[in-house]
Parts: C-alpha cells; structure tokens; sequence
DNA sequence: CGTACATATGACCGCGCGGTCATAAAGGGT
DNA sequence: ACCCTTTATGACCGCGCGGTCATATGTACG
C-alpha cells in the first residue's frame, strides 16, 4: 500500500503538498496538482481513511443500529437509510442487536462509539434505546416522536400517527361504525403511535374504541390476530398496523369463511410491494422510508457539523393512503353470509 | 474522551501496560490488572479503534457491498450477513450501489478499501462485480457459483441451482407435461443459476423447455409475466424464481379467469414471511439465507486470518422445499374451465 | 525601491494505539 | 552464591495522515 509519502517523493513535492491536493485546499498550483495526481495515479495510491480519522479525530461515518428481524420494516428501513447516508458523503457502520434485549442496544451503541462513528442512527426505537441518549455524539431516534427529542438527540418520524389516522378515517369513510386494530407490541414507538392515531380517529367521531389486539409484526401474528376477530361477527373493519399482518389477518377471515372485503375491510401499514398483488389487494397506507431516512440524516448531518447550531425543522412526510380492494362499505345491517364469487380488483 | 495514557496515569503503570490488559496478552498481574480496569471505568475510557488500526494495520471490518434495491431478497440477506459478521466479531461496513450500474460496484469497492476493510462481501453479485476480484483483501461473492472462485476470492452459493431444481422436480412430479420458468434478470447470478436448474430437471426428463419469461423480481413484473402465460391455455405449472414475482403471477392468472393451483399450478423461491399466508398460501422453496451468509463469512474470515491456507470446503445448505397450496397436479386433459369456489388451505 | 499582501510550499508535531526490545523482579536448580 | 528461566513492566518507535506555523515566491501599491 503506498502511502502519501511514496507519492510525494515520486510527485517531488512534499507530503503535506499531497494532503493539500486530496483535502481540495487552496493555495496549490495546477501544475503541482497535476504531478500529484499522476503520482498517485501511477502508485495506484488510495487515501487511508483511517490514518485521516486518527489525525483529524473524524471519522466521516456514522452508525446504524438495528433490529435483527427479519420483517419488512426494519430491513427496507435499512436500505433506505444506507441510501441517505450514501448521499450524505458519509460512511456507513451497521450493528444488529435482537428485538427485545435489553442490553442489546447499549452495547451496539458503545460498539459503535469505539469504531468512532460521527453519529448514531437507532432505526425503528423500541424502549430500550433510551439508553442511547447519553452519549457524546448526536443521535438520530429514527421513527420516534418529536416529543423524545433531548439534548444532542434528534427524531425524524415516520408520520405513524398520521398515517393511521388516515387509515381509520378511511375505513370510518367506508360507514364503518368502528374500526379494530391490530397492533404491533407496545415497546416500539411506532406501534405506540399507531395505536395512537388510531385511537384519536375513532374519538374525533365518539366511535367506540374496542381492545387492541396485539401482534408482533409478523404474518403469523397478523393470521392469529385475524381467527380471534373473525369470532366476533360485529367486526367489519380491520386496520393492521402492518402489511404482513394485514395479510395474515385477512387469511384468517377468509378460513373463517368471510370475505374481504364484502364482510370485513381490512388496511394494511407499509405499501410493501407485494400488497397490490395479493387477493385480494391491499388497500394500504405507504410508509415514507426513504423521505424519513433522508429527512433525518440531513438532521444528523447537520448537527454533526454545526454542533450547537440550531436545527432546521423536519417536515412531516406526506401521508399516502392507497385504496384497493380489501376496503369496502360494510355489509348492510341484514345480514346474508352470501357465498358469493370472490370480486377480483385491479390493483 | 480519555486516552490509553490517561487510565495508565491514574493506575500508575504504563500506557503499554494498559494496552496489555485490553489486549488479554499474558504477563500481567491480577492486581494490575484489577487497577487499570478499575481506572478505565472511573474514567469511562473505551478503546479507540481508529488508533488501533492503524496502529496495528487491520481494522476488524468487512465490508459489503449490497445492491440498493428494495426487493426481499437482499434485503434480507442483507440482515443475515449482518448478524453473521456480527457472530465473528467483526465490524460491518456497508456500501450499496444501484442494480445496473457499471462503475457503481467498482466504486463501492473502492470507498470500501479506503475504509480499511479486512473483507469485501459482494452480496447476490451481478455481472459487473467481477471487476472487485482484483483487489488485495480477500472478497465473497455470497451467492455466486463456485467456479466463479479465482484467487483471493470466495464464493458461497445459495444453492440457487438446486432450489430450482427442488421447485421444478416437486411441479413434475405432480404430473405436469412441463414447467415454465418466469426469471429475474440475466445479469443476476442467481438469476442464471435457477434458469440451469430448471433447465437441468426439465432435461434430465426429456421434457419440452418453454422460452424463459423474463421478469426482474419485483411483484409487477411477475405480473406481467402471469398476464403472458395466461394466453397460453397449455401452461399448467410456473416456476417464478422469486416468491414476489410468484405472487404477481398468480394474480394475473387469477385475473384472466385461471384458478391456482386447480388449472395453474405456481412454485415460488424464497419462502418470504407472508407466503404462508397469501391466497392461495404458496408453495415454494425456503432460501438459506442465514446458513448461507453464515457459511460465507467463515470463509472469509478464515481467508483474512490465514493468508494463504487452504479454505474449508463449503457444504451446500439444505433444500428446503415447502408444500403448500398454490400447486397441485395438472387439470384432467378435457379441459373444464369450471368455475369452481377457491379451496382455501392452511399453510 | 521598499513595504504590504496574496500565493504557494515545506518542516515538524502529534493523534492513540500496538510492537519490539530492554529490563526488573521472582523463583528453581546446582 | 551462581546462572537461568519465567514473569511482569516500561521506554520508545512508528502507523499515515491533518494542522500549525514558518518560509519562499510572486504582485501591486505608494
């Protein structure tokens, strides 16, 4: 590996003239920067990161920590946030730790301390991430409530609230007289401000707000969620905070023989891509990944290198609700379980 | 943010001391080493991980380099190579590039060396990876074929060939005539990989090979492959190679008036969450992901940590076919299109 | 012609750690 | 008492770079 010592002497200038050329510092002559660079160039010479990190005591890099589940949420979260930190210039360190430990997000975080990360991206809060406030660089709650926000740490929401306000409304909307809603656990903050918004549509209008049944997030959970109200024939509108589950609650009714969404409406939360093409398709409201990512990386970036400076204020994302064909006016009063052929919408 | 040589300080021994009992080496008292901990502690110190590169030059990091598309996939390969590099004790540094792009790969490559990765993973490579072979750590392309290895470079495949195997041997052995393949872009080698293995079963039966669909894994173009199949009455049986373009074909054949499985049966790969839970629950192939990314980065670990020595032998993982409702054998020859009710069964 | 200032370059230090080698202290055998 | 080994510790260098400050070379102005 040469060095920017092995290109000084072949450009015959000296090492900090290098430094000089790669920082894009003034006061360089374009011939000398030419020599440079062909020096460089010849000696297939790449700057080292690390050694800059050392002597400039930055790293250029920030850390993500996530949760290692496998649902569509957190994993396309990830990769929207890889983008946005892409786009920032920065680097990217990424650390797992598994739903649910308690310890698991304190020691990603001090992981990603020692590897000298610029900022700390939590993507998807749950409880225990509060123990990342403490810490000497700025942290990004990626998904929380602006009300978390403390000293050094900034939020960026997904619009949870609004979002499922504008599912419950949707399915008020319908003639719905009520709306049942299918949770992801309480320790996360997104379920928690699902639950939320739901409960505030329901309120607006004095509509009964009946238990929530909860979920983890999962298909699985979504279909044992979906046999429990498919019980309860006064059900006829479902909003699953998640698509996978709305899936899985929407088999569920359709093995307890009732049709979606003649007899139940159900929404889903994500807009994943496979729920346009599903049977039937889900009406759904788009998690905006990719704007909250970059939404909040410009907020983190730009506490990193303004420290003290105020924050620009984070815009809401838009809220899109996508109507397909698992919503529906409920059935009229007079019930007829009719057997009828399944209606197949376009997505 | 203390330094090695102000625990040393307060200890009362040498900074290299200090550095001794971080680094476990032996020759050092359990009373020293209860001090200098105990003065770590006071201090909040944290070993600098930076310095510590490039002092000792390895960076306990790897690198991978994702493609940045939003499919299920590698996405979620994503996920498990993280938990992998995790379980190793290394860091994880990612970089993702747009699917198609020339240089983006290249690129990739670079910034990741100027990090200071001991290891490149190329994950779910594409044909421009090649021009990461020549680099001076070792790289896994994790799900290339083996014959892709070259020197300092690994591959752990996915078994891509065998799983379409398993997906076009169980439609077969069902009794259909033949299979037709729906497939992700040619420049994917998993793409490639599942063309041969379907291939390969087919032949092996001397049966008739259809004209490859081309898709490009997303559920839309799985779509528009089902809408082309559908034209054809004699398609009895479809072998999309990702679970998300399975599901659009099936709702394009349930579209055109095809009932799955009683006159189209439909085999995905991937075995994503919600397949279990979609109508009608599909059939598919589970793809190690986790083993997968398990067995490629002991490879690449073992490569780091033993220049020059031989590579275990990779095992491939196991087949995981899944049975369940989207395939059945083929309609009797005097073709009813009978308009029957959808049997719903449970995953 | 000299003074002031912008421009262009280099000498040198230190970031925080690991590695090498020297050395001090503590046993163990003769 | 002698040497030899094992154990325990420290002095010192350098990894490759950025930062600071001094210095050399023009360039314009009075």
């Amino acid at each position: 590996m040469p060095s920017s010592a092995d290109v000084a002497r072949l450009a015959g200038v000296s090492r900090k003239t290098v430094s000089r050329v790669f920082n894009e510092e003034p006061y360089v002559s374009a011939e000398v920067r030419r020599r440079v660079m062909d020096a460089a160039d010849t000696l297939g010479y790449r700057l080292n990161q690390t050694a800059r990190a050392l002597a400039s005591g930055r790293t250029r890099t920030v850390g993500v920590v996530t949760l290692g589940t496998p649902g569509y949420g957190p994993a396309t979260l990830l990769v929207s946030i890889e983008r946005a930190v892409r786009d920032t210039g920065y680097a990217l360190h990424v650390v797992s730790t598994m739903d649910g430990d308690p310890a698991g997000i304190a020691s990603a975080v001090t992981s990603l301390l020692e590897q000298g990360v610029d900022g700390i991206v939590i993507s998807e809060p749950v409880d225990e991430g509060k123990a990342a406030i403490r810490v000497d660089v700025p942290v990004l709650f990626l998904g929380a409530p602006p009300a978390f926000a403390a000293a050094r740490t900034l939020t960026t929401s997904t619009g949870s609230e609004l979002l499922a306000r504008a599912a419950t409304d949707h399915l008020l909307d319908l003639g719905h007289a009520t709306v049942h809603h299918v949770a992801g656990p309480r320790r996360w903050y997104a379920a928690r401000d699902r639950i939320e918004g739901w409960r505030a549509a329901l309120e607006e209008r004095r509509r009964i707000v009946p238990p929530v049944v909860a979920g983890d997030w999962s298909a699985a959970s979504g279909h044992a969620a979906g046999r429990e109200l498919a019980r309860d024939d006064d059900v006829t509108a479902v909003f699953a905070a998640g698509d996978e589950m709305a899936i899985g609650v929407i088999r569920a009714l359709l093995e307890a023989g009732r049709r979606v969404p003649e007899d139940v409406s159900v929404v889903g939360l994500d807009d994943m891509p496979v729920a346009a093409y599903v049977t039937p398709p889900l009406t759904t409201v788009r998690q905006p990944f990719d704007a909250a990512a970059r939404e909040g990386l410009k907020l983190l970036v730009h506490a990193i290198e303004n420290p003290g400076a105020d924050l620009p204020a984070a815009t809401d994302p838009p809220v899109e609700l996508v109507v397909r064909a698992s919503t529906a006016p409920p059935p009229s009063r007079a019930k007829s379980p009719s057997q009828g052929e399944i209606s197949w919408h376009t997505a």
